[in-house]
DNA sequence: CTGAAAGCGCTTACAG
DNA sequence: CTGAAAGCGCTTACAG
């Protein structure tokens, strides 16, 4: 491969002037530039990124740690960065964390020693230390659903309440009565904002327990067993919002198991607007994040950062959409 | 951060000795090494992974380049790749190209800039070119389902003929006697491979006729269409095998719009065994690859490649594992 | 067993 | 408008 010195030696200037018309970086007297050109052409010759890297300190890489590709959640949220990112001529490595902070700590030093560009991050046990960590160094990082206090950098995330309240008006239009939320575990803030948006709205009802409110580990299998726990409490119960569209799931499968009918005599509705949704029986409606979009957003906003070196610190907020379906009609 | 040369001064010793306690390139005086060691702790030193890549052409790394991260048969492969990669301590950059040569050509050039160690490929669309190139500059390569005639670089890839010759027997002993095949875009060997082993035993059926094999473009939607279409052709059909699951899931949905119940009027199996195939009601049986191991293997045999500079040519075809479920019996 | 020095291939003040 | 040179932080022959 042709380096920029054989570049330079073919057009007959310095290495530093093919830089500039390289880079743009500073005036080239235009038939210069065009020499320079020819000759980068004539070589194609193409500038080496490590190189480059170690001389700016960024290797045009962008971070995406996640806790779980497998989860149906994660793989549309990569694929939004992903595309932003080949767009502006990046590429991203992808750490899956398990939601471990050792992991992700571990992540973070190892990506830190290859000069990534910067970091995005959907994690719900991301350590504030990490965070500040990069933040002092400089290097630019975006949060997904975490940041709450810490307004340190920017944060993008659902409206999680506001999607709550949604999707619990929704089934009480639809007519149900004892409505039950599953949720998610409570040291995640989407979590606990979907269930403090759940009571907010199920508390005025008439048939309203603490009672309804069951643990589900925001999986499928939890999704079964906490709707098992619900019907010995509650067999009355005609409508479940679950935290997420796992449970949601799970909900339908333990209801088809106990041959409970869905949405006669049970309404459901998930919460995140997977593609499994639509895949189920009856169809699940769900209220629905915009994860792509999410993933977009997140780069949009890393890019911006690495590019003006401007530190960002909003906290965005997305909305959320209900996609009724069978489920619940 | 500290550098080689801040241990150097520190320990008293020269750069190149750091280096070689670092990376056990040669015998260092224990003493001296000691002293090395000391240096580092102290001032925390952790290598430049940039300075690093730029000195050894190599920047722990490895590229995986694949279709779609959405399309549900990827992140378990990913998540294979990855975990074995992040053992050995590498990292993995993620590329979607949708099946598309140019843009897996452009991920190729700008990864190869990038120094990355190696190419993980899951793509039905590579270029030969692209691989032989690889191969002549002794970039280390692991294909995915692709590479038949060319055997320059080790290809994994699933026994997709006796997988379908398994399912389809599957769906004989379960009693049916007029087999469907919904195929997929047979410029994929996959594809092919499917449809040739459903010939291979469908034919030998009383009730067989080549009409009973319709194309259905690999996606849901596309499962959907055959089944209308192969319903009016052949309206007695009474087993469907699917070219793989997503498809499954489309056959399984149009069947259940018609009201023709699975799997007492009609059994369907798929392929592949992602997870989708346990969320539908009735669950799909299916043909499952081992997709996780088959990252994991990729990573396996591509680092081993990355270490020891010894060439890989092998095929690797792994076993398939007929997984029964409620839509065939 | 260890050090001095060149090299990896760029970028970027500093001069002119 | 352009070049010489230092610097980014390592590795690796080459000597000794």
């Amino acid at each position: 491969m042709a380096t920029i010195k054989d570049v330079a030696r073919l057009a007959g200037v310095s290495v530093a002037t093919v830089s500039r018309v390289i880079n743009k970086t500073d005036f080239v007297n235009p038939e210069t530039a065009g020499q320079v050109l020819k000759a980068i052409e004539q070589l194609q010759y193409e500038p080496n990124a490590v190189a480059r890297g170690l001389a700016g300190k960024k290797m045009g890489i962008i971070a995406l740690i996640l806790p779980d590709i497998l989860n149906p959640f994660f793989p549309a949220l990569a694929r939004g960065v992903e595309d932003v990112a080949h767009k502006k001529g990046l590429t991203v490595i992808l750490g899956n964390s398990d939601d471990l902070g050792l992991k992700e700590s571990s992540y973070i030093k190892v990506l830190k020693k290859k000069y990534v560009d910067g970091f995005i991050i959907a994690s719900n046990t991301i350590r504030e230390e990490d965070v500040e960590a990069l933040r002092k160094e400089r290097i630019p990082i975006v949060l997904l659903d975490r940041g709450l206090n810490t307004a340190s950098c920017a944060v993008i995330r659902s409206n999680n309440r506001e999607g709550a309240k949604i999707g619990v008006q929704h089934l009480i239009e639809q007519g149900c009565q004892r409505i039950a939320h599953i949720y998610g575990p409570q040291e995640f803030i989407t979590a606990r904002e979907r269930l403090l948006g759940y009571e907010e709205i199920a508390k005025g009802l008439s048939g309203y327990s603490p009672s309804l409110m069951v643990s589900g580990n925001f999986d499928i299998e939890g999704g079964r067993k906490a709707v098992e726990q619900l019907l010995t409490r509650h067999p009355d119960v005609d409508g479940i919002f679950a935290g997420n569209d796992l449970m949601g799931v799970g909900a339908l499968k333990a209801l088809h198991e106990r041959g409970i009918r869905v949405p006669e005599e049970v309404k459901v509705c998930g919460f995140d607007g997977i593609g499994l949704t639509e895949i189920t029986e009856p169809e699940l409606t769900t209220v629905a994040q915009p994860i792509y979009e999410m993933g977009k957003l997140a780069a949009r906003i890393l890019l911006d950062e690495i590019e003006s070196g401007i530190r960002e610190n909003s906290i965005i907020e997305l909305d959320v959409t209900l996609i009724p379906r069978k489920s619940t009609q």
